[in-house]
RNA sequence: GGAGCUGUGGUGUAGCGGUCUAACAUGUCGGCCUGUCACGCCGAAGAUCGCGGGUUCGAUUCCCGUCAGCUCCGCCA
């Protein structure tokens, strides 16, 4: 830095520092050259502060300012100085002062970014992850970062306070079925064998129970090999944590304090606690969806039992094959155009709806090509049930339960954001318990457990689990902040024989279970005390804390949806004798050309 | 595995069968400018319209395929 310090910070200086000489480094922001006068717009990640460089002051450094480019790197010292009268800045956190400079020094010259740096723009995201490194130079950015930095030092401390201990787990570790994809990595001295990178520390965080650690967390990546979305990355990060000797209850009233103590810290936002509590059941059947956003109602109404005796064969025989007829009030869509509606009827076929029926709410009553199908008593109870005013749409779906639910609760989603009825300002945290146990999986015939193996069942349901086992609820969570699940766990399971019930229950002989958990079984026959847990998502909670739409933008170096990162442009090819040594081959005719250059 | 949207100078957009020899803004470069802060003024350079094929007398524009990004379904807690 050719013998200059740093004496402050870019936005921390303020007019009491008038006078103040200081010496200050970071990047060009802007530059406005007047000829005799040259204005430097100088960032850090405080903010920006003007400097100005005049030949009056030190015409070296006003001509060497000359040749200064945005994103140089530059060391200035100078005077702090009030602005001329009339020439302060109020869209400036700084703007009531500049800096004088006396000294310049070009600490790095620089290329022309392929983007500006600066918020709010929409440059095609492809150029962002390209340079992404330029992208987190951006105010937005790096706001996200130390927003993600606080939030996990107030995780730690909150945590600390309330006795937990941070204790890390492998990263290598075995594959175990159930739940998602892994991702592998070979062993070079096992021939033939793999890691697996850890979904979660599930099992490890159990075992460090019966450890008598009693009260874990890390702050952990965790990776799982799925597709993509918004709020999906293949490594992500959670905040994992288990507790003994606790309940449901003891579980809940601590995550409670800690979110709220969180959004207190972080966007000084007062959380009111206890947070709202949905059943499962409760869930799906208001808002079809097990993480209902309740910024909003337009709840689902059922209409199961009147349509079971109208003569609209769509409706009567959806109820008649055990399904349900329900729908959802736009209210105020009543003008919608036929396209409008078929616009809607294409978006809820997405979630395998065969149709979606409507009644235009009129003053002179319900106008839709199915009326003709009601007699005025069903179409007046109808229209009750709905609470339906003139000018009001109705939407419905006659189909299976899971239908219903999943197109009427993205229909109503979906419509709120087009009619933008979504408060912004509101954080609506809620939990929702008692989930199912288990549910019954298509593809392999058989139950599958819904959280996983070792998820206790509620205590009153445990006889359905050998006679009905998809009525089975378990000790399970949710927490849901605006229709997004940032966080879930249960109460495990420690008793052996409950245990054994679950594995036979999804089909799992003595043998197998022993062959697949064995160190868990093992270790559970040493005394395991009654523990449960829960973890986040912590990069949706940083997302939503910082009013971001997807993940990727709370996360430093990100990948794309097809899980390449477009700067290293992972993952790459690897050298033959990489793959030997790892005892690898590929299946592959012909590896893909290293140079498969995705950026043009 | 599937559906939809997007791809035009460095960047963001317009053009959607024919003076398109591709327009605008911004950025870049050169010149002028002592109070700007989206500085201003004058000038210049910069694009085989993602790639491949087809239809057509003629394609940036229409069709098919493909690649990349995004959103979603499936998948995933």
């Amino acid at each position: 830095m050719q013998g200059l310090k740093r004496s402050h910070y870019c936005g921390e200086l303020t007019a009491v520092d008038n006078g103040r000489v200081v010496t200050l480094m970071g990047w060009v922001n802007t530059r406005r050259d007047h000829g005799g006068l040259i204005f430097v717009d100088l960032r850090d990640r405080t903010g920006l502060i003007q400097v100005v460089f005049s030949p009056e002051i030190n015409s070296a450094s006003f001509t060497k300012a000359g040749g200064v480019r945005s994103e140089y790197v530059l060391a200035v010292t100078g005077r702090v100085s009030i602005r001329p009268e009339g020439t302060d800045n109020p869209n400036l956190a700084t703007g009531e002062i500049e800096v004088l400079v006396d000294e310049l020094r070009v600490l790095s010259q620089a290329k022309t970014p392929p983007f500006y740096i600066e918020d709010g723009v929409e440059v095609d995201e492809n150029l962002r992850l390209r340079y992404r490194y330029l992208d987190l130079r951006r105010p937005e950015m790096q706001h996200a970062l130390h927003l993600r930095h606080r939030a996990a030092k107030a995780v730690r401390d909150f945590l600390d306070e309330h006795g937990f201990w941070e204790i890390d787990t492998p990263m290598l570790t075995r594959s175990t079925p159930e739940g998602a994809r892994d991702f592998l990595v070979p062993s070079r001295l096992n021939a033939g064998r793999f890691y697996a990178l850890p979904q979660s520390p599930q099992l490890f965080k159990q075992l460090l129970m019966v450890s008598g650690v009693d009260r874990y967390f890390q702050i952990v990546r965790c990776f799982r090999d799925e597709d993509l979305r918004a709020d999906r990355q293949p490594e992500f990060t959670q905040i994992d944590m288990e507790l003994s000797f606790v309940d449901v209850e003891d579980v809940l009233e601590l995550m409670e304090k800690m979110v709220s103590r969180l959004c207190r810290e972080m966007v000084g936002l007062e959380v009111e606690t206890p947070l709202p509590r949905f059943t499962y059941q409760e869930a799906m059947d208001r808002f079809g969806s097990d993480k209902p956003d309740t910024r909003f109602g337009m709840e689902l109404v059922d209409i199961t039992d009147i349509a079971r005796g109208c003569g609209f064969k769509v409706f009567t025989s959806a109820a008649e094959e055990g399904g349900q007829v329900r729908g959802i009030n736009a209210a105020g869509c009543g003008g919608y155009s036929r396209k409008d509606i078929d616009d809607l009827t294409k978006f809820a076929a997405i979630y395998r709806a065969r149709g979606l029926a409507y009644f235009i709410v009129t003053a002179e009553g319900a106008k839709s090509p199915i009326t003709k199908f009601f007699n005025d008593q069903e179409i007046a109870a109808i229209l009750e049930r709905f609470n339906a005013r003139e000018g009001d749409l109705l939407l419905f779906v006659a189909d299976q339960p899971d239908v219903v639910a999943a197109s009427l609760g993205a229909l109503r989603v979906h419509l709120a954001e087009q009619l933008d009825i979504i408060p912004r300002d509101k954080f609506n945290f809620l939990w929702v318990t008692d989930f199912p146990l288990l549910e019954y999986d298509e593809e392999e015939k058989r139950w599958v457990a819904m959280h996983h193996p070792f998820t206790s069942p509620l205590e009153e349901d445990l006889p359905l689990l050998q006679t009905d086992p998809g009525k089975v609820r378990a000790r399970a969570y949710d927490i849901v902040l605006n229709g997004i699940e940032i966080g879930g766990g249960s109460i495990r399971i420690h008793r052996r024989d409950v245990q054994e019930l679950m594995f036979n229950a999804i089909g799992l002989t003595k043998e197998e279970a022993h062959e697949k958990f064995f160190y868990m079984l093992e270790a559970f026959e040493y005394g395991t005390p009654p523990h449960g847990g829960i973890a986040f998502g912590f990069d949706r909670l940083i997302m939503l804390l910082a009013g971001k739409k997807t993940i990727r933008d709370v996360i430093p170096f990100p990948k794309t949806q097809s899980a390449t990162d477009l700067m290293t442009m992972a993952p790459g090819n690897v050298d033959e004798r990489q793959l030997r040594e790892l005892h690898i081959k590929s299946t592959l005719k012909k590896l893909p050309d290293q140079n498969n250059n995705k950026n043009k």
